[in-house]
Formats: C-alpha cells, sequence, structure tokens
RNA sequence: GCCGCGUUGGUCAAGGGGUUAAGACGCCUCCCUUUCACGGAGGAAUCACGGGUUCGAAUCCCGUACGUGGUACCA
C-alpha cells in the first residue's frame, strides 16, 4: 500500500500548534502505511510575501523531526511543490469547465459585488452570496450574449473564473475522521476558481494538483469541511472522481476561550508557535516552544494525545511509536483546549526519561546561554543526571545546576537568619579547618566529618543542613547538601562557606 | 441571519445499550525527604438540557441550549 498525503501550510503568520499537528498526523499515516509525504507550500497572494516565511516552516518541520519526503525544498517526481512555480496550468483546467459548462467567465468589479452584497442583503440573510440566484443579475457569461463574453475577453477586461454550483443537488462524502457529511448545493455559492491575476484560489489548486501528483489522502483542518462540497464537484467535473482522495477533516485546537490565537499566548504566557516567529510587517515577535526550551519529543508527543489516542492508558510516545499505533479513526471529532500545564509535564517527564547523553547538547546549550562556562564534559553529565529530575523546561538548568559551575552571587539570607546562633557560627568555622584537612574528598568523609562534629558541638545536624546548602547553591533547592560539597570540591566549598560565614 | 461540525470532572480523555463511569494533567491530604524535587498512598470533582425508543440510555433518535468553523478575487 501507497500512501501520499499532503500537507498546505499558510505561512501568513508563522506555525501555530494545530499547523504542526495537522502536519504530524500527516506524517503519522503516511509513516504507518509505508507512504510518502508530501509538502506543497500555498504561496498565493500575500503568503508569497511573506519574507522568510517558507524557510522558517522547514526549520520548524527540522526541529521536530517531520521533514517531508517531496517538498520545494526535496523535490519528488511530481514537482514544482510551489503553487506559484504552476501557475500555468490551472487555466487550462478552469477553461476547460468553462467549456463543459461547469464554470462561467465574471467581470463583476469589487464595486458591484460590494453594491449587490449591499443591496441583496435582508434581516435573514445578512451576507447574500454570489449562487445561483444572484448570479443572474450579475455580469458573466452566463448572463451576457457570446458576442458581448468575446468582447470583453479580447479586450482583456479583467475577469475571474466562477464554478457553477448546481441546483437542488445533495452531495456527501465520507469523512474519515467525522463518518457521512452533506450538504445542499443551493446552499454553497459560485466559489471563484480562477483570480483575475490569473493564479488559482485554494478550491482549484487542492483539486488540480491533489489530482498531478496522485494523492491519495488529503487531511486538512475542520475549517475546510464547509467548502469540501466545492472541491468534491471540481473532482466529478474535471471528470476525476475515481481518483479523488479520501478526506480527513482534523478538530480544531482551542484556546482558554475560543479557537487559539497567537493573543492567548501573549495574554497567557504560553507559546502557540513551533518556534520564535516575528512578523516582517509588524515586527512583532510571537513565542516558540523550541526558544521556551521544550524537547521536540515533548512537543511531538503533546500534539499527537491532543485528539487522539490509542485507546490504552500509554500517554508517553516516541515518534516510532506514534507511527507504529497511529489510526486516523481514532482520532477525536470535536476540538480540543489546550492546556499549557498539561504540556510542561510531557517535557518534564521526557527530560526524566532521556538519558544524559542525549540531553547534554541541549544542557550545555541552555547553560552555557546562561552566562556558565563548561569544560569538563564528565562532570557535566554527573550534574544533569543529578538535577534533571528537577527540570520541567530546559532553561530550568540553570537555577539548578548553575551553581555547580559558579558559586551564587546572592544567598537566600532570610531563609537562615532567624534560627541563626552563634554557635552555629562557630561550628562551621571549625567545620572549615577540618574540610581543609580532609585528604581524600569524597561524600562519606565529608559527611561523617560533618556528623561527628555537629555530635560535638552539641547541635542536630539537620539543623545545620539548611545554612549549609544556603551557603553552597544560594537558596532552598537542590540535590543532596553533601553531593553538592563533593562535587564542586574541597576548595570551592571552603571558599562559599567562608564567603557566607561574612553575611550572616 | 444561514449552513456545517461538535458537546463525558477545571483540562486531555476511555467507555458506543446493563460498569462502583478507566486513566492522565492540575488541585488537596498524608508518607518518604530536616531543602526543592522525584517517588509512594489517598481525596474532592464529570456524562449540557428536554423529550422519546427500550425491561434498562453517558451510549440510539428528535428537539433546545451552548461552543466552534464557514459564509472573500484568504488560505
Amino acid at each position: 500500500m501507497s500512501v501520499r498525503v499532503r500537507f498546505a501550510p499558510s505561512p501568513t503568520g508563522g506555525l501555530h500548534l494545530g499547523g504542526v499537528r495537522t502536519v504530524l498526523y500527516n506524517y503519522l499515516f503516511a509513516k504507518h502505511h509505508g507512504g510518502e509525504f508530501v509538502l506543497r507550500i500555498e504561496d498565493t497572494d500575500q503568503t508569497r510575501f511573506v519574507a522568510g516565511a517558507e524557510e522558517y516552516i522547514f526549520n520548524c518541520l527540522k526541529w521536530c523531526g517531520l521533514l517531508p519526503d517531496e517538498s520545494p525544498v526535496h523535490g519528488g517526481p511530481y514537482g514544482p511543490y510551489r503553487q506559484s512555480e504552476r501557475k500555468e496550468m490551472y487555466r487550462k483546467y478552469a477553461e476547460t469547465l468553462v467549456a463543459h459548462g461547469h464554470a462561467y467567465y465574471a467581470f463583476d468589479t469589487k464595486e458591484e459585488l460590494e453594491q449587490m452584497r449591499e443591496s441583496f442583503k435582508t434581516e435573514e440573510n445578512t451576507s447574500p452570496q454570489y449562487d445561483h440566484n444572484i448570479r443572474k443579475k450579475m455580469r458573466n457569461s452566463l448572463t451576457l450574449t457570446t458576442d458581448e463574453v468575446k468582447e470583453l475577453l479580447e479586450k482583456d477586461t479583467r475577469h475571474v473564473i466562477r464554478i457553477k454550483m448546481p441546483e437542488h443537488e445533495m452531495i456527501s462524502f465520507t469523512d474519515m475522521i467525522r463518518g457521512e457529511v452533506s450538504f445542499q448545493t443551493d446552499l454553497v455559492d459560485d466559489k471563484v476558481l480562477l483570480k483575475a491575476d490569473g493564479m488559482p484560489t485554494y478550491h482549484l489548486a487542492v483539486v488540480v494538483d491533489d489530482y498531478l501528483m496522485k494523492i491519495t489522502h488529503a487531511f486538512r483542518g475542520e475549517e475546510w469541511l464547509p467548502s469540501a462540497p466545492v472541491h468534491l464537484l471540481l473532482w466529478k467535473y474535471l471528470g476525476w472522481e475515481k481518483h479523488m482522495p479520501q478526506w480527513a477533516h482534523l478538530p480544531l485546537i482551542l484556546g482558554p476561550n475560543g479557537k487559539l490565537s497567537k493573543r492567548d499566548g501573549a495574554k497567557y504566557g504560553f507559546p502557540v508557535f513551533a518556534m520564535n516567529w516575528t512578523d516582517p510587517k509588524t515586527n512583532e515577535l510571537t513565542e516558540g516552544f523550541f526558544e521556551k526550551g521544550f524537547l521536540p519529543e515533548a512537543f511531538i508527543n503533546l500534539l499527537a494525545v491532543l485528539g487522539w489516542n490509542d485507546g490504552t492508558e500509554k500517554e508517553m510516545y516516541s515518534m516510532d511509536e506514534l507511527i507504529a499505533s497511529f489510526d486516523i479513526n481514532r482520532v477525536h471529532s470535536a476540538g480540543a483546549k489546550f492546556d499549557y500545564e498539561k504540556a510542561k509535564w510531557f517535557n518534564h517527564e521526557w527530560i526524566k526519561s532521556k538519558d544524559v547523553r542525549s540531553l547534554k547538547y541541549d544542557v550545555r546549550l541552555v547553560l552555557e546561554s546562561g552566562g556558565l562556562i563548561i569544560t569538563d564534559d564528565i562532570y557535566l553529565e554527573k550534574i544533569i543526571e543529578l538535577v534533571k529530575d528537577r527540570c520541567t523546561l530546559l532553561p530550568d538548568f540553570i537555577q539548578q545546576a548553575g551553581f555547580f559551575f559558579k558559586a551564587p552571587t546572592t544567598l537566600d539570607v532570610d531563609a537562615v537568619k532567624p534560627k541563626w546562633t552563634e554557635e552555629k557560627k562557630m561550628f562551621f568555622e571549625e567545620y572549615i579547618i577540618r574540610l581543609k584537612g580532609i585528604g581524600n574528598w569524597e561524600l562519606a568523609t565529608i559527611e561523617n566529618s560533618f556528623k561527628e562534629l555537629a555530635v560535638a558541638k552539641n547541635i542536630k545536624p539537620g539543623e545545620l543542613q539548611l545554612p549549609m546548602r544556603v551557603m553552597l547553591v544560594g537558596g532552598k533547592f537542590g540535590p543532596a547538601v553533601m553531593q553538592i560539597a563533593e562535587l564542586i570540591g574541597k576548595e570551592e566549598t571552603v571558599n562559599r562557606i567562608a564567603k557566607a560565614l561574612k553575611e550572616f
């Protein structure tokens, strides 16, 4: 079985959660069935002019591990994969439709259309459509005489080609996710197929391209469902009905109130794009999951199970496991609200379960970006092992591991002060001397020395641990104190205690 | 307005005629730990509403409400 799927991202404003999930489901389905994953870039109109959008999308997909088999950058037998490079062929198909009476030329200007919408507006119909009724009253090849049309065409009059929706027909098809869906043709308008600039609209392009690229399965967002009848009809009118792909309309990802938007992210403090995206027009930055410190594995994992599950209690999936168990029939038909808390939980789980070596590269980058200097690789590995359980997002490593590389600049004095005594101070002064005398610097020795001295001074060791911790790490967090002392070494331990003693 | 799609705890969700209605996130309590976490044991919290069909409905049907999408020479 060979399956091809396609995805048409809209590069207008970055790559949001819903977009990545659409690609992901395409990818999983294709890989599950051993098919190819085709990516075609829709670059009509405004999207074409968004600087860097295409490169950005590929960077995001690369990070996620979702690179397509065929695409503008990877090539393939059915190229070109960029819509603007395929412009010429669309007109041919649109003209064929006109010749067979399934489409027509429309010469109405923007003003005429606006006027139409205004004058036919009623209480029951607040937004009149260019449909089977209205088209009889407009300037098109259905109302004009053949000679008039010919003359207009010869004079290069601006025009579009619209589909001629049939009257009183019921169109239905089977969606892989929602089952049977049907529409009445009278309620669908005569959509523009070919624009005045010669570029196809999505409706024409998607059908022509899917046919030419031999696409067998098409997944897209639920927002496309209402225009499905147009596409169905086009497949039929172009005579390609038996090649029509199977459809799957994916549910939406929702925000705290309504459809998830960029604004939700800004408002509630979570990312909505895969990676940082700066709108070249407004210079507005939208934060990405990558920069926020998410692991790609976690990002893919959380997206995959937002709207799909395999019926078991399993929640953690690697990409390979997803490919193996993905089933389009188990995708929900209802939209799902995005929960950032759960998203972070996934990342935490992934950090905990990944081994040190595969974490090392990312952690090193984060620590270095936090101004820390790492020279010893083995040392870094030990520390990651020790602190990874307490890191939810990658930047948490700066807080949780930073003190292993650099003495804390500020100490949480308030945590110690209330219970600080002259006896405790004396204890630490003496402890410093003892530490200096330790020959074999290892956990047991450091700890025994500590306990012995505490007993001798008649202070409970527990009461001394918090001050010691604050001296070494700066606050009330981190792994076992003695373990920290062992790792940072004798000199550093002594220095930090001595320095802190002056502040308490 | 019209059309489409949807509705199981706060969130993600299993279950698709008979269940004490799984599980996860978050929240709360306790244990472990004289830090913070991890881990462990518990707890609170749900079938949108109204009619049918049926011995029996979260599950099937119809309405209503609510949500969401579409209604562009945007995708």
